[in-house]
RNA sequence: GGGCGGGUAGCUCAGCGGGAGAGCAUCGGCCUUACAAGCCGAGGGUCACAGGUUCAAAUCCUGUUCCGCCUACCA
């Protein structure tokens, strides 16, 4: 032990290489999976095999850390469940652009090729996150890992779409979904995002037949009036009513089109009048059922005009666009082009603007599900923090749609179901049916569909667990305790788990969600690669260390808002860091060969600095474990960052220089005590958040082990609060910091040491300050402390600087050291600034309202405020009055 | 269109019924033997605006306004 073992400043990277080495070796992230009935466990969100480490990654996985870390310290049996998802589109993109470099399709390969292709390159470049994660110091259990795609999970998969189907809760139907032009497949709801986007409001003139009359209907996409079949407009309206029930003619096509009135067309929108696409417009689709309209598709799976659409057939949507007002322009159907804003729906993979189509999908029929959901955070089984996303979660939930979850891509669940090819029918089974068990032909062929991603992450919780064997891992650790996840997933990810869970895995799936912020850049923008605003979560580690890092996500994970970080941030607690090392390698040495702790005489013993550094000590550990309990991770990071830099260092720190150094060695041995069981109880606090700095310097603090990630965690101890210690301990703080303001202040430099006269008001303020006279002397830099008895009234020194500290006078004799104008201006100022608050609590007090009305805590308070304000004013008054005195003479 | 969140020190944000706070930035002084990635001090805010409730409002209510996000079948 030596300073030779701690260098000056701390270097993170092979520390945390080596203790992450050492965690993984001796399985200290295992859980066991026999019950113990204090079981906590946690399942990770998995990212996508393609996927690398993001900010909200990193965010995500330290605060999920954090409280694994916490609880496994409590002793908690604990699991936290690790694996990846295998994200279908996504996946399936990354392979598919790797073939386009070699100048292949998907096609070229076929679907077996293909599918071993993308395993392939699972297997070799996939899940570069998995290191990523280890990187950031996750504590998962990764003997248990698991991936989407594989046996088991598959197997989950197959059993809760035939156990859906057998509840018929699942059917295959003809409906007009969002189509992705560009990833060839279906989306969901949810997987488009919309925009607003400038465009134009076409009016489009169609003739009545058989009249001189024509209908003038307004639509932002001219294109499909080429699938059009009837003219819509608002039974209520007296301008169109006489027209209900004619034809019209669509121009160019001259397609008769049925003129219908719908409660649904917005008199006042456009003309009135609506265009009615059934086969590529939501709205226009629904019409088509309730008037029983024919169905026109004008456009292909890529976004092309089909042979429906006359001489416009083979080109695409917005080329037919263009042609189509051009040619209605020249035979004057275009009676007008308003600009106007769209909302365009984009594929949330892709980004292409997706269009609405007609095709057979698979859907799941949700409202039953989603009622259970429902329920179960209504009554409080499932806690939603902070609480205003459940409001948003109920929102949803109430207005759900059914779930398109078939997806025309090949990477991916495929669907269990096959058609047989004889008679026609639709068999669903666990496993590949060898014969139709109608007609009993062998000639079956299974649906080429896969199902959505998000399908088999809705089984995560349990069917990471084994599901649906009833294995020993699910009877431990399901439900699990808390899950961790960003808002944007809400309804995508933890909605469908709630779905789900219930209905199959007998249970809520997770006691308590925690929804954290989404990581902004400093300037509240979205990070994104296009913009180049991203920061890099692995240059960020390199740079400041992993431990920086993950304090700077939890002190700024405030609940409800989201984060902006900024690297000039993530450098202020790289200097924390380097404060805790550097406390570290003041402490450590006098901690050598103390293996013992402080016995119950030693505690009766010690001196005041000790026992306020254990009164602070152990409300700490109060505020962090609530803030843990609360998820109000940034809370406790600023406790424990207030407490290790200005108690602990500040003051404790350094007024232990003085009996560790001293003669006494009692005194000393007892010190050398307490900062022990301080540092050793501050790096257990810690390291929930910085892993890997606390295990470092832990490790050298006799007597500690081998690791403190098993805990114990601190425990708090009311009997070690102590409010008169904290109160004394204030006083003294107070002395030295009022003489340091007078040196500042008159411009002394800080190696003139000053005379101090001290004048206490009480005897225990008198007790106070004569036995702690070294404490002032050293950190005051004072040369010479005069303590008079309470009430004495001695002869000044007719030039000196003075402050009031509670009700005890200070003076700094500064005769012929500096110029009575400064001081006068001193004291006015701060007389000015007391002066506000006397008056505030003069006024208060004098008021009756307030002194009938408030209740007597807030009245004390004033009192004690108001008294306070009197004696410092008192005091400075009086000083000042001398001076002006001094001045004139 | 509906919903949610937010506008507090130059910047980023805590606080959310009784003394306006932190970090960074700024200014002044220090290489004080753990730390200059540091130490000691200082300055800086009609808490978006307008009403209301209350003895008391940054904090609760209402309205206005400006930002951000989510959601939605006015073409």
């Amino acid at each position: 032990m030596g300073e030779d073992l701690l260098p000056k400043t701390y270097e993170p990277a092979d520390i945390e290489r080596q203790w992450y080495g050492h965690w993984e070796e001796k399985g200290l992230f295992r859980a066991s999976d026999k019950r113990k009935g204090n079981e906590y466990s946690i399942v990770i969100p998995p990212p996508n095999v393609t996927g690398s480490l993001h900010m909200g990654h990193a965010l995500n996985n330290t605060l999920q850390d954090i409280l694994i870390r916490y609880h496994r310290m409590k002793g908690a049996n604990t699991l936290w469940m690790p694996g990846m998802d295998h994200a279908g589109i996504a996946t399936q993109n990354v392979v598919e652009k790797q073939l386009a470099e070699q100048g292949l399709r998907r096609e070229d390969l076929g679907r077996e090729k293909f599918i071993e292709r993308v395993w392939e390159w699972k297997e070799e470049s996939g899940g570069t996150i998995i290191n990523q994660l280890k990187r950031l110091g996750c504590s998962c259990d990764w003997d248990r890992e698991r991936f989407t795609m594989d046996e088991g999970l598959s197997q989950a998969v197959r059993e809760v779409f035939v156990q859906l189907h057998e509840q018929g809760l699942v059917y295959k139907d003809d409906y007009i979904v969002n189509w992705c032009p560009r990833c060839h497949t279906a989306l969901s709801d949810l997987e488009v995002e919309h925009e607003d986007s400038k465009g134009h409001l076409w009016l489009i003139r169609y003739p009545v037949e058989d009249s001189d009359e024509a209908l003038v209907v307004a639509t932002t996409r001219p294109e499909t009036m080429l699938g059009d079949t009837a003219v819509a407009v608002n039974p209520e309206d007296e301008r169109y009513r006489h027209l209900v029930g004619k034809t019209a003619i669509l121009p160019l096509v001259n397609r008769r089109l049925r003129i219908i009135a719908d409660p649904i067309v917005t008199k006042d929108f456009g003309t009135g009048a609506l265009k009615v696409t059934p086969s590529h417009d939501l709205n226009d689709f629904e019409l088509s059922i309730r008037h029983n309209l024919e169905r026109v598709t004008i456009m292909d799976t890529n976004g092309r005009i089909n042979e429906n659409g006359i001489h416009f057939a083979g080109m695409d949507r917005y080329e037919c666009r263009a042609a189509i007002v051009k040619e209605l322009k020249k035979k004057k159907f275009l009676e007008g082009t308003d600009p106007y804003v769209v909302g365009l729906g984009r594929c949330y993979r892709c980004k292409d603007v997706v269009e609405p189509l007609i095709s057979k999908q698979w859907f799941v029929r949700v409202k039953p599900l989603a009622d259970e959901a429902l329920a179960a955070v209504r009554d409080g089984r499932t806690k939603i923090i902070p609480d205003q996303w459940a409001k948003t979660y109920y929102e949803w939930m109430t207005n759900i749609r059914d779930w398109c979850i078939s997806r025309q891509i090949w990477w991916g669940h495929r669907i269990p179901a096959w058609t047989c090819e004889k008679c026609g029918e639709l068999v669903v089974s666990r496993k590949t049916p060898k014969k139709c068990p109608s007609c009993k032909d062998p000639a079956l062929t299974q649906e080429t569909d896969v199902l959505d991603t998000w399908f088999s992450s809705a089984l995560w919780p349990f069917s990471t667990m084994g599901w649906p064997k009833e294995t020993q891992l699910l009877k431990t650790f399901y439900p699990t305790s808390c899950l961790v996840t960003g808002f944007d997933i809400l309804f995508f990810w933890v909605a469908r788990m709630m779905m789900m869970g219930l209905r199959f895995g007998g249970d809520v799936p997770f006691r308590e969600v925690y929804i954290h912020a989404l990581v902004r850049d400093e300037h509240g923008k979205k990070m994104s690669k296009s913009v180049g605003n991203v920061i890099d979560p692995l240059v960020v580690m390199d740079q400041f260390g992993t431990d920086a890092f993950r304090f700077t996500l939890a002190a700024l994970a405030a609940q409800g808002r989201d984060i902006r970080l900024s690297a000039k941030r993530i450098e202020g607690y790289r200097n924390f860091m380097n404060k805790i090392w550097n406390a570290a390698r003041f402490a450590l040495p006098h901690l050598v060969g103390q293996s013992g702790s402080l016995s119950p005489e030693d505690l009766d013993r010690l001196g005041l600095p000790e026992r306020w550094i254990l009164s602070r000590l152990n409300r700490t550990i109060e505020a962090v474990e609530q803030a843990i309990l609360g998820y109000d991770f940034n809370e406790g990071a600023q406790a424990l960052y207030r407490f290790t830099w200005h108690e602990f260092c500040d003051w404790y720190l350094e007024q232990a220089k003085i009996p560790l150094g001293g003669d006494d060695a009692e005194t000393a041995r007892r010190t050398r005590l307490v900062l022990k069981q301080v540092l050793d109880s501050l790096m257990r606090l810690l390291h929930p958040f910085i892993p890997f700095i606390t295990e470092e310097i832990a490790s050298k603090i006799p007597g500690c082990g081998d690791t403190i990630m098993k805990g114990p965690f601190p425990v708090h101890d009311a009997s070690q609060v102590d409010p008169k210690a904290e109160q004394d301990m204030d006083t003294l703080i107070g002395i030295i910091t009022s003489v340091r303001n007078i040196r500042a202040e008159m411009d002394l430099p800080p190696s003139k040491k000053l005379p101090v006269v001290v004048l206490p008001s009480t005897p225990h303020e008198h007790e106070l300050v004569d036995s702690h006279q070294e404490i002032i002397v050293v950190l005051a830099r004072v040369s010479e402390l005069s303590l008079f008895d309470p009430g004495a009234k001695p002869k000044l020194p007719r030039m000196s600087a003075a402050a009031v500290v509670g009700e005890m006078r200070l003076f700094v004799p500064l005769e012929g050291v500096i110029d009575p104008e400064a001081e006068i201006a001193r004291l006015e100022k701060e007389l000015a600034k007391i002066d506000k608050d006397l008056t505030a609590a003069q006024k208060k007090l004098s008021d009756e309202h307030f002194m009938s009305k408030a209740n007597p805590e807030a009245i004390q308070k004033q009192k004690d405020k108001f008294e306070e304000a009197q004696a410092r004013s008192g005091g400075l008054g009086d000083s000042l009055k001398r001076m002006k005195k001094f001045r004139q003479n």
